[in-house]
DNA sequence: GCCGTTTTCGGCCCGACTGTTTTCAGTCG
């Protein structure tokens, strides 16, 4: 059985769970709930880390304790320690636990009080009045348990973030008419550019707060408000987006910011990092006594501790900190950077708009290049181009690109990479083209191994640019395929080839994980918008926060380099030398020669 | 249970708000 990180994260957030019903020592705790972060953040399996003699205990949160159970996990499929409070503890516990207003004590009182053992027999002592008996459960509480409990479970809460913009945008407009108003942004995971979004995070700065308070909590969007005290308020949208507005004063801007960006483990090492000074930070600043030392920007804060400012998209407790102190943050890729896209759709498939559509709307977006990369037959529900068609599009763009449109076009394809590892086009066919990108649209669920190995044996194939969505996953929607990505990339570095981070919203893969993985295995990450519409070539932004996610920098990104040296790269993997290319595209090269 | 610019023992981030309480539990970030 492969046990994966995440499944070690699992069992030791559980243990965290049982152990806090245990009443245990809340250090305790944390440590567990710490250690399952740093499992989900790392860029390894720790099952190769053991294979290949790494000390776990040099993990960060991971001590003799912690890495004597992992591998008793590794090696057998379970810990002890949580086998037996699976047996001292009521399965239900865990559910109660993740109702809302049920924390460990009164999760435990009504299993050890009233002997509730199920869901259903917590529904029925509520509406037999059974809960009346027990002390710390009001009407209000007792109202959102029942409420909880009969409405189904909506599976994923979090939102995606291109959703979370349209209503962010609305009501950071109505916010900046607010009375007496001096600053209004969006802090939390929003800031952070995470995929998705729990809720949204508002940080605002006036003299007088409640006026501001009223104001948020009166929009007309509002469906519900949560709570509403003098600095703070949260309220649901009729869309279901919850929102949080801190108001405070200008002097605790920055100390505002940074605590509510987040994440919380960032803050908590920030903090730490204080104390050790003497320092105390909060949201209102840094103190040392009751002297306010730092607070108006986050530089201030984090200067109080001894480090450069860090980017929202880093502050995940991953390394920035100890980047930080060391003078090694990375240089973070920004939007500007990116110089086109290389995975694009057109009418001849499934996409919106025309060839020449496209072309000029990504020449308007600032764009030197734009591939043309449509489906290949075997999806034919995209309606997928046949050789015959290809040649078509090849012909029709080599005349596009003699009307010197001042963008240049790349002949490309989407090709499948199917069951057993062909390639969906014969080589002849792809070697017309200037890239070849490969992607799986089929069989998800096939092993590891075997996906794996599908990868590899396309990637074997003479035409193989780059490899698009690695991992097939749509948010919300549908899992990742399993495959073994330190293997996978790998083997594009061995290869010469590229891996995509799809920037469109609902897939954004690469995960910022896997991103470092192809950084520091020094493959050239590829961020393309996969648009099927002129409208999509804009999801490139959602790329960059991505990738600023995952650590990359402009050097780590195929699409910021300039064309000619674009055509090179490309051309090997297309088993090309670099002078010989195919077609006649004009190039255009306006950024040639900028140094990093 | 982890960890070390005072420490191998004794610390461990901090505050707002609600509900059910009269000092606290739970939730959130």
């Amino acid at each position: 059985m492969a046990v994966h990180n995440v499944d070690i994260a699992r069992a030791f957030e559980e243990l965290a769970d049982l152990l806090e019903l245990d009443e245990a020592n809340p250090f305790r705790i944390r440590a567990y709930r710490n250690a399952a972060q740093t499992l989900r953040g790392l860029d390894t399996e720790v099952v190769d880390l053991v294979r290949s003699q790494h000390e776990l205990s040099e993990l960060p949160g991971i001590g003799k304790d912690l890495a004597s159970k992992i591998r008793d996990y590794l090696e057998t499929g379970h810990i002890e320690l949580l086998d037996e409070l699976h047996r001292t503890t009521p399965a239900v516990a865990t559910e109660l636990l993740r109702l809302p207003r049920l924390g460990p004590k009164r999760a435990k009182a009504l299993y050890e009080k009233l002997g509730i053992h199920t869901l259903e027999q917590l529904h029925r002592a509520i509406l037999d009045g059974r809960l009346d008996e027990l002390s710390g459960f009001g009407p209000a509480i007792k109202r959102d348990l029942l409420h909880a409990l009969e409405t189904k479970p909506t599976g994923a809460t979090r939102t995606p973030l291109v959703t979370a913009t349209v209503y962010v945008g609305a009501l950071v407009a109505h916010l900046k008419r607010a009375p007496g108003i001096e600053a209004v942004t969006v802090a939390g995971s929003y800031r952070r550019s995470q995929e998705t979004v729990g809720d949204i995070d508002i940080v605002a700065t006036a003299r007088d707060h409640k006026p501001v308070i009223e104001w948020f909590t009166h929009y007309d969007e509002v469906a519900k408000i949560l709570a509403a005290g003098p600095t703070r308020a949260t309220i649901q949208l009729r869309s279901g987006l919850q929102v949080d507005l801190r108001v405070v004063s200008a002097e605790s801007y920055g100390a505002a910011l940074h605590y509510f960006t987040g994440s919380k483990a960032h803050n908590i090492a920030i903090r730490a990092m204080g104390q050790k000074r003497g320092l105390k930070i909060n949201e209102y600043g840094v103190f040392r006594g009751a002297k306010r030392i730092a607070g108006v920007t986050e530089e201030e804060v984090y200067k109080s501790v001894g480090l450069p400012y860090i980017e929202p998209e880093l502050r995940e407790n991953r390394g920035e900190l100890e980047a930080a102190a060391a003078g090694q943050l990375p240089h973070l890729l920004e939007p500007r950077d990116l110089k086109g896209d290389l995975h694009t759709h057109t009418s001849a498939t499934d996409g919106h708009n025309t060839l020449r559509e496209m072309v000029l709307a990504a020449k308007e977006r600032g764009h030197a290049y734009i591939a043309i990369t449509e489906h290949s037959r075997h999806v034919t529900i995209a309606h997928g181009l046949d050789p015959g068609r290809l040649h078509k599009q090849i012909d029709e763009i080599d005349r596009l690109n003699e009307e010197n449109l001042g963008i240049a076009v790349l002949k490309g394809i989407e090709v499948d990479i199917l069951e057993d590892g062909k390639l969906d086009l014969a080589d002849a066919v792809l070697g017309r083209l200037d890239l070849v990108v490969g992607a799986i649209h089929s069989r998800f669920n096939l092993s590891r191994a075997k996906q794996t190995e599908r990868i590899l044996r396309a990637l074997d194939r003479p035409h193989f640019s780059i490899l698009a969505h690695p991992t097939g996953r749509l948010l919300g929607e549908r899992e990742p395929y399993d495959i073994d990505m330190p293997r996978v990339i790998a083997a594009l570095k061995e290869r010469g080839a590229f891996i995509e981070l799809n920037a469109h919203p609902e897939r954004l893969d690469l995960t910022d994980v896997h991103c470092r993985l192809a950084k520091n295995a020094g493959v050239l990450v590829s961020i393309a918008t996969d648009a099927h519409r002129v409208q999509e070539l804009g999801y490139l932004s959602f790329g960059v926060g991505q990738a600023r996610r995952g650590w990359l920098e402009r050097i780590d990104v195929l699409n910021t380099r300039p064309l000619r040296e674009l055509r090179t790269l490309l051309a090997r993997t297309m088993g090309r030398s670099e002078g010989a290319l195919g077609g006649k595209a004009v190039e255009h090269e306006h950024s040639r020669g900028t140094s990093h």
